[in-house]
RNA sequence: CGGGAUGUGGCGCAAUUUGGUAGCGCACCUGUUUUGGGAACAGGGGGCUGCAGGUUCAAAUCCUGUCAUCCCGACCA
């Protein structure tokens, strides 16, 4: 049956909504396809749940094709099993945690790690049913500290997530792969521009991970791509270290006056030397997931600030803090602005440098006395650090790692992540099964994620124009928009019959026969609505024509009657 | 968490400065005309002005508190 506008639940708005910003947001609101339940929270209306319903049919058929199958969580759990791999407390204040009448605790489901692997344990106990591979498309739940966007970072949201387990990390790989296969054979049906980045695990756990990202300048992650090839998340970056130098033949250390030169622009300024000689020393407050404060101090070159985002993920799962006022109290040995390493070290604070700091390396620093600088302190004979920290931010221009050539920082919206979770999940809840030899063996595992609900904020956000949304083919509503225009009885009968023919050939149809509506409003909703192909009844019926419309190109041409079918 | 802004029929806004019966456009309903780019005329329905308290003869408007929403930032030593 087509979907007919005369009785559609639907209500096209003509102005753009106040409280949305993004450009896919204002048209998914004003086309009628979500409606905003809540700050981060969306209800789906008609129109909206046909795109998201294309877009599961294409990643249930993919799934299926690399051999994984679905299964359906509840999203309401207990909090027995996020208390055993610590993440009832790890998740933070992102968790939405609630309380059953009888004042147990729940949670809401950011992610289903946990209930994967019991439910592989509850069932499976040998290496004979290894490998297996499950996934859900499921809400998720996450109390996110600013949704934004719409669709593009919700507080509930729908996420396809699966979960692979296999007996060894051959297998574990061979299982990466089909996902990350998968996954580009999903994007690429879907028509989603999308880069593939080296990601930092952070406090998920594991080791090889990937994100999916499409490029957008709205995007909330920073990566880098070289000309070479190599591209990863900012996170995930590592900075090549120099060639470690011979410390022979360096002129000494020594200490010099440096009054007023508390930040690196004026140490410069009065020195007579470049930001990138000096060596700035950071002090951070580290908390803990559970709560605890503590300082570390990193030293990075002085022409370089740090990123947050990197060094939350190098001290994950920490949470990285400016230190404050109160912190520099409890340590007076520690000079504002003339801070510099100390044999030794400060008492109770780490030391970490910037992977350039090398042996050999000399750099202008602070002497840990007001006013006074150190020159020509190098790395390996005067000073040590208790290991490596890449915290420093990234910069186009930048060298790859793998030697591609200079990086370039570009905008991104994460739409799919894979990795390799390892043993981490199955070792805490305990799940193993019989080998070969009759040996108890650690399942590893794979965790695969897919924005459904972002990849349609996503695709309404590439696919647009100033009137209205464009869907790709693959997750339009309907295959085909159908406008009755005009008062004349034959337009309405022949968009009806034209309808039901696209019907019959198994194609989706939506179809405008509101009665007593101008043209103008119809041409409008059809390009506010956005489905590619637009036949227009009208006029034209007289002499068993209709227009044919390409909504993406803005191509109308005239077609005859019997010749409609041909042109999708 | 920090900063900024905003809460008035379904949507977009005005009235708040200077307290005095809550208004406009869109949307919606009825009728007549109109029908290839968001029609015209006439009539009509719908709002305890986010919530709670206070001041006042009188509060959308002033005061206090509270809740919510949107944007920016997350600390450049």
């Amino acid at each position: 049956m087509p979907i007919r506008l005369s009785s559609l639940f639907l209500r096209t708005l003509r102005e753009d909504p106040a409280d949305a910003e993004v450009d896919s947001h204002k048209l998914l609101l004003r086309a009628g396809y979500i409606r905003r339940a809540a700050a981060g929270i969306y209800t789906w209306l008609p129109l909206g749940l046909a795109v998201k319903a294309k877009i599961e049919a294409i990643v249930r058929e993919e799934m299926a094709a690399a051999g994984a199958q679905e299964v359906f969580f509840p999203a309401l759990l207990p909090r027995d099993a996020y208390e055993v791999t610590g993440r009832w407390t790890e998740y933070g204040d992102n968790l939405f945690r609630l309380q059953d009448r009888r004042k147990n605790d729940y949670l809401l489901a950011p992610t289903h790690e946990e209930m994967f692997t019991l439910l592989v344990k509850d069932l499976y106990s040998s290496y004979k049913d290894l490998p297996v591979c499950l996934y859900q498309i499921q809400n998720k739940y996450r109390d996110e500290a600013r949704a934004r966007g719409g669709l593009l970072r919700g507080r509930e949201f729908v996420m396809k997530d699966a979960y692979s387990f296999d007996i060894d990390d051959e297998g574990l790989k061979k299982s990466y792969q089909a996902q990350r296969d998968a996954y580009e054979r999903i994007f690429k049906r879907l028509g989603v521009e999308y880069v593939i980045v080296k990601a930092d695990a952070g406090a998920m756990g594991g080791s090889a991970s990937e994100e999916f990202l499409s490029p957008s300048p709205i995007g909330e992650d920073t990566f880098v791509r070289s000309p070479g090839g190599y591209a990863a998340n900012v996170e995930a970056v590592k900075t090549p270290a120099p060639e470690a130098r011979s410390i022979e033949g360096l002129p000494a250390a020594e200490v010099r006056d440096t009054p007023n030169s508390s930040t690196i622009a004026t140490l410069v300024e009065a020195a007579g030397i470049t930001a990138a000689d000096t060596l700035k020393n950071v002090v951070l407050a580290l908390v803990s997931p559970e709560g605890k404060r503590s300082l570390v101090m990193v030293g990075i070159p002085g022409d370089r600030e740090v990123d947050t985002k990197r060094a939350e993920a190098a001290f994950s799962p920490n949470e990285v803090e400016q230190a404050t006022e109160e912190d520099f109290k409890k340590y007076p040995e520690l000079v504002k602005g003339y801070i510099g390493p100390k044999a030794g070290g400060f008492e109770g604070i780490k030391y970490y440098v910037d992977p350039r700091v090398v042996t050999g390396t000399s750099w202008v620093t602070g002497a840990n006395v007001l006013g006074k600088h150190v020159f020509g302190l190098v790395y390996g004979r005067d000073f040590e650090a208790d290991g490596i920290k890449d915290i420093a931010e990234v910069r186009a221009g930048d060298p790859a790692p793998d030697g591609s050539g200079p990086l370039e920082l570009a905008r991104g919206i994460e739409i799919g992540h894979v990795f390799q979770l390892g043993r981490k999940y199955a070792e805490a809840l305990d799940l193993k099964v019989l080998d070969e030899n009759g040996k108890l063996v650690t399942v590893t595992m794979g965790s695969y994620g897919i924005g459904i609900t972002r990849l349609v904020a996503v695709l309404a956000e590439a696919n647009r124009d100033e009137k209205g949304l464009i869907w790709p083919d693959a997750v339009s509503p309907a295959d085909v928009y159908i406008v009755a225009a005009g008062k004349e009885e034959e337009n309405y009968a022949a968009a009806e019959k034209i309808a039901y023919e696209f019907e019959a050939e198994g194609k989706t149809v939506i179809l405008d026969d509101r009665p007593k509506v101008s043209p103008g409003v119809k041409f409008g909703d059809a390009e506010l609505i956005g489905v590619p192909y637009v036949i227009i009844c009208g006029r034209g019926i007289a002499n068993n024509e209709v227009d044919f419309w390409n909504r993406r190109t803005g191509e109308r041409r005239t077609v005859p009657l019997n010749l409609v079918a041909l042109q999708l």
